[in-house]
DNA sequence: ATTATTAGTTAGGTAATACTAACTATTATA
DNA sequence: TATAATAGTTAGTATTACCTAACTAATAAT
């Protein structure tokens, strides 16, 4: 039996490694790292270590980085998917605001109920992504690949995060930092010019015309509204 | 902050000194009672006293029986009335079935949020009862009265609970030993006939008929279906 | 009224999860 | 390469929530 304090740990590990925004491909931790993700003492954080190794959820030697074992990674994969689903649950059907979801989601994702995500799942329509755009792993652990577009294929209304850019030029990072773009920002799309093509975004509330060259070089990633 | 443990000890309080079948009044629980159904030795119980009597959520004395606080009482209300609306939500809404429903609640009943259980309460539809046919205190922990009818009065297809009989003769407590009915026996009220204005009944799939007169002494609570 | 039984308490122990303070190993830098 | 900085570990402490064993108080039975 996973403890909720353990079941906390191999979800901070699943997030560090890999599924943390801007982590390409799975990377070893540390115990500092993981300390202070948790806001724990690296102390406290090594004395649970020994606990995860003793059942097989973790890698760990002596002074070097952590790596979880397939079953720890299958463990913290069943905690991210419980959590995103319930996440998905509380906007989509208990009209939760946005904001509040991840705290009851926290506690929501430690219930022990085969049966129970299972149902979620199912009234939910099996969603892959939860409101935040994030991917929800399937019941095998699977994560599914994020829908990645171009700003300019976005549908009018929707809004969407961006994720990386398909132009590294000085010129256009100068560009977007005068917009206050960057990674994670949320971008609106309020409406497509037919006549330019050029596109009228939305940032923090106030407007933007951008051209469909630019646009084209954004990548994002659309969320729920 | 009330934990988890010290939750699961109010609620046991609540449902030993008023709300369990056949505790008309409230009455007052003893240390052993409590470990008993609890499942944990006196000891353990003990302890816990001192801890709930300094938070003030029960009064308590040295060798002494034990009774809730105001703030003891409304906060363990509290738990059972989560307990309850996760039972509706998960029979209702989720397709578990009647037997399941039980141990989810237990875990459900513990997530802290008061939005949540407004949400869960209006997506059922502010219900009176549970799927067991037990009342759901209210946010301020009234609790509904039960609707008490007698036999006759159910309606064909529902089922219901026996509560109390209204005739305590031997023949008729005999009789209804020979049909296998006794205080918490679920009956599904089958048909009635029109004729003689007797009732047809089915107990655990069995059927049987019973005269009117019979149908009248019988105290039941009726379930969902 | 004395004694037996039942109820309740105390003392001391354990496991899980946190902490602080002091230590050691590894890595980076001058 | 010596040393400073960073990373990681160990030792000892606290709290919560459980335990067993041994005790005392209250109640029931003869």
């Amino acid at each position: 039996m996973i403890s909720l304090t353990e079941e906390n740990y191999l979800k901070a590990l699943i997030y560090l490694s890999f599924l943390a925004p801007g982590v390409e491909e799975k990377k070893d931790v540390g115990t500092n790292e993981l300390a202070s993700y948790l806001k724990l003492k690296s102390s406290t954080v090594n004395e649970m270590l020994k606990r995860l190794k003793e059942k097989n959820l973790i890698n760990h030697e002596k002074y070097k980085k952590i790596t979880l074992t397939p079953s720890g990674e299958q463990n913290g994969l069943k905690i991210v998917r419980k959590h995103r689903l319930w996440e998905t649950f509380l906007f989509t059907k208990l009209d939760f605001d946005w904001i509040e979801i991840h705290e009851v989601a926290e506690q929501l994702e430690h219930i022990k109920s085969e049966k129970l995500v299972g149902k979620i799942d199912k009234l939910l329509g099996y969603p892959n992504f939860d409101p935040h755009g994030d991917p929800i792993p399937d019941k095998h652990g699977k994560i599914p690949q994020r829908i990645t577009k171009n700003l300019s294929a976005v549908d009018i209304g929707k809004n969407c995060i961006v994720l990386a850019v398909s132009d590294t030029s000085k010129d256009f990072l100068n560009y977007l930092e005068d917009l206050g773009i960057s990674i994670k920002t949320e971008i609106g799309l309020i409406d497509k010019i037919a006549y330019d093509r050029s596109i009228k975004i939305k940032i923090k509330d106030k407007q933007y015309s951008i051209s469909k060259k630019v646009a084209d070089n954004l990548l994002v990633n659309e969320k729920f509204n």
